[in-house]
DNA sequence: GGAGAACTAGTACAGTCGTACCAGTTAGGC
DNA sequence: GCCTAACTGGTACGACTGTACTAGTTCTCC
């Protein structure tokens, strides 16, 4: 279908809206009718420009995990720049949503919200290839943070990106207090 | 209620229903009906016997992880005994479902639920309580292990975990081919 | 300027969900 | 033996889900 200016819009604003609710709320919240509301159209607009809510939940997390690159790469700048110390602190922030600055439990819903997202790649076959598609320009973003850390650092990006994983999961699940004081403990222990 | 043995026997039924549901399928998939189905009795009878789903999900949650620990006890025995030469090796087979011998499939899906299970304490009370009581057991499972290991280990608990959550929840959101070697490849790196 | 495609928006349908309700049955204490 | 509490199992209700349908409106292109 070719689609005019005005329906061109409509879409990317409808795929913007999919992406924020992701980031909040998780894949579990995700619905055509809170994508509707959230963008701030009626309902049939969502049935009329997406075949079904797979397809737009595969946007959506498109959209979702470029933002996670964006920041991350931002935050890498930041490091180079010598804006942040420490090489522990640069990873959980690069690959962390949000900054030190946001309050716990905003940081603790949107990484659980990440990490639900994550997960779900195991039964959806739309978010595992929207996920696969950005995965090596994550794994470049921790071997460059890495390259330029002072203290020489011997761990594999996967490695690497498998604890801040498995501290964040930790950190939700037991409802640890600082969660990224935790996290930036955690992973500083297996760097060094 | 005083309960008769009869429906005693049926109550715990019921729960050991819903620990195979959240095991084989995850908290997505635990519903009252399927619970009830899982069971072989009514819907009525989950309403029942429980005050409402979340308290069935509760009791469920317990008797799930509960199953983690004899099975990681039993997996640390082994190692204890020499059956099992590599530490990492062990610290995989105790914190995570099934043997090696399970089928890739299986295993994947059992893993997915369990971490399903585990980010849901991020929003389920009863799930939270339920893992809390477990977490010292299990962090005790991990330096007895630890402790009998033939090179030694310097990292701390929390870490090895750390470890394993991450490197499992990347196996699966990455659907890699063999998640158990690669596993066990990702923490015996973080090991040395 | 008129035909037809693109779009808007409301509504309806079939499905699943948790929970409530209500007759019928079974079993334990007097 | 009987009364009452425990239990069984079927059904129903309201809420939510994805998707389909049907009008009416707006825009583009010839």
């Amino acid at each position: 279908m070719r689609r005019q200016q005005r329906g061109r819009d409509r879409r990317q604003e409808i795929i913007q809206a999919g992406a924020r609710l992701l980031a909040a709320a998780g894949p579990g919240n995700f619905s055509a009718r809170r994508v509707a509301a959230e963008a701030g159209v009626p309902l049939a607009a969502v049935t009329y420009y997406f075949e079904s809510l797979d397809e737009l939940l595969g946007l959506a997390t498109a959209r979702v995990v470029a933002g996670w690159l964006d920041h991350g790469t931002r935050v890498a700048q930041s490091f180079i720049n010598g804006d942040i110390p420490d090489s522990a602190t640069a990873l959980i922030l690069a690959l962390l949503p949000g900054s030190a600055a946001m309050p716990v439990t905003q940081w603790r819903l949107a990484t659980l919200a990440r990490y639900e997202l994550l997960l779900s790649a195991g039964r959806s076959p739309v978010v595992s290839a929207a996920l696969a598609a950005v995965r090596p320009a994550l794994n470049e973003l921790v071997t460059t943070i890495a390259k330029h850390s002072a203290t020489p650092i011997t761990l594999s990006a996967a490695t690497i990106l498998a604890v801040i994983d498995g501290a964040a999961v930790g950190a939700i699940s037991e409802n640890v207090p600082d969660p990224v004081a935790f996290m930036i403990d955690t992973l500083g222990a297996a760097l060094r």
